[in-house]
DNA sequence: GTCTATAGGGGGATAGAC
DNA sequence: GTCTATCCCCCTATAGAC
């Protein structure tokens, strides 16, 4: 089975530089030349450059996705937020203890590609996406819903979209806090990083009900123009 | 001045371009065609790709900042999260009243390309990123920690960093939701959007300082490996 | 299955006429 | 300041030998 093994080589290699450079920045000329293999195997084995993304992708996501199915069947009828959270974002970095049973950790190449690849979006990639994500985003509405009464679904909705951006950001941009903080924040230590997400995210979820939510709604203040649309 | 239109007209086309496919996907030639001018203005007028997409993003960020810089010095001494919030958030969306007197509205198209900057970073815009955000982050986090004795400054850092990954991906991914929702959240509402991410961040702040915050100051536990590098 | 060679299309940048 | 024409690069994808 030296065919499976090439594969799986292209796999590695492209996770790699995906990471660093984008899809767009990523040739398959470098991924084959770090590969070690020919440039035609890619087309080949996975049949161009979208569908080797694609093939990187599910690879980890798969897995990941169906962790944090099975944590949030374990919840218990009220959970807390950061319970909530936690069954989020833990599957995701390349935590230490806790999850280590859980299939193949990901590696950093993969949180960074992930986190270029949620911000970047390239089209192919919107319908895959969607799909791994809507059964998933229901439930998390649902269990945010459940811990507190005052929450509407669209509150629910927002609050998850900024915690996937949060997480985004995290994966993707870590050395940028490094860098800024000259050190006093490492995100090469997940542990620390982790807690530091859940802790926010977790107060942020908890927070009051957004006061002007929904449309024409604001308790009480004189008609303002409704701006566009 | 027909020249000082030429360049207007190119950094106008570019950021519209630079939103919709990110900076490896844009092309000079596509950038050239939609202004109606020649593909070697560019190249006359900037010097270059990069040169031309630092322009596009100065043109807003500086005014942006600067409003920002005005809205915390006219914060009172123990502001509320939320105010501290609304002094970064608000500059930035195209919000309808509350700020109008401010310089020239930054676009959706603007909103967009800065959030795939942010994500994308390329590397010849790090330097510049670093230099227009780090005086503001030290500001931002001297406020934070002003409202809340028991929040450290490495804290402090890690939830600025949330707070950009959010508000990143609420300006690029805004689609996302809208169509995740099925039309429930709608992006394309400002007022709306700005009012949910500053109720999610200011809470995401004031939550309880991180519990596992530093390095090996966890409460009881043993000693775990000490991770990487 | 694996490789070489090449087709066929853009890409950024520049020289030099106007 | 503006344009045309062009240089020379790298890209993806595929045909066809081994």
């Amino acid at each position: 089975m030296t065919g499976a093994d090439t594969k799986t080589t292209i796999l590695d290699a492209a996770e790699g530089l995906f990471a660093e450079h984008g899809y767009d920045g990523t040739s398959l000329r470098s991924v084959t030349a770090r590969a070690k293999v020919n440039l035609a195997a890619v087309n080949y084995h996975f049949g161009g450059k979208e569908r080797l993304a694609i093939e990187v992708l599910v690879r980890h996501v798969g897995p990941i996705n169906a962790e944090r199915h099975r944590r949030l069947d374990a919840l218990p009828t009220r959970p807390t937020m950061a319970a909530i959270v936690r069954a989020f974002v833990e599957p995701v970095f390349p935590v230490r203890a806790g999850c280590p049973a859980g299939p193949a950790a990901p590696g950093r190449d993969f949180c960074r590609m992930f986190g270029r690849m949620m911000a970047e979006q390239p089209p192919f990639l919107r319908a895959f996406l969607a799909g791994q994500f809507r059964e998933l985003g229901h439930r998390f509405v649902a269990c945010v819903r459940s811990t507190r009464t005052g929450i509407d679904p669209a509150t629910a909705w927002w609050r998850l979209h900024f915690m996937a951006g949060a997480m985004a950001h995290t994966l993707l941009a870590g050395d940028g806090i490094a860098h800024l903080t000259e050190g006093l924040c490492d995100p090469d230590d997940a542990e620390t990083t982790v807690e530091q997400l859940v802790a926010f995210v977790a107060a942020g979820l908890a927070g009051p009900p957004t006061p002007s939510r929904g449309r024409a709604a604001r308790p009480a203040r004189t008609q303002k123009r409704r701006s566009r649309r």
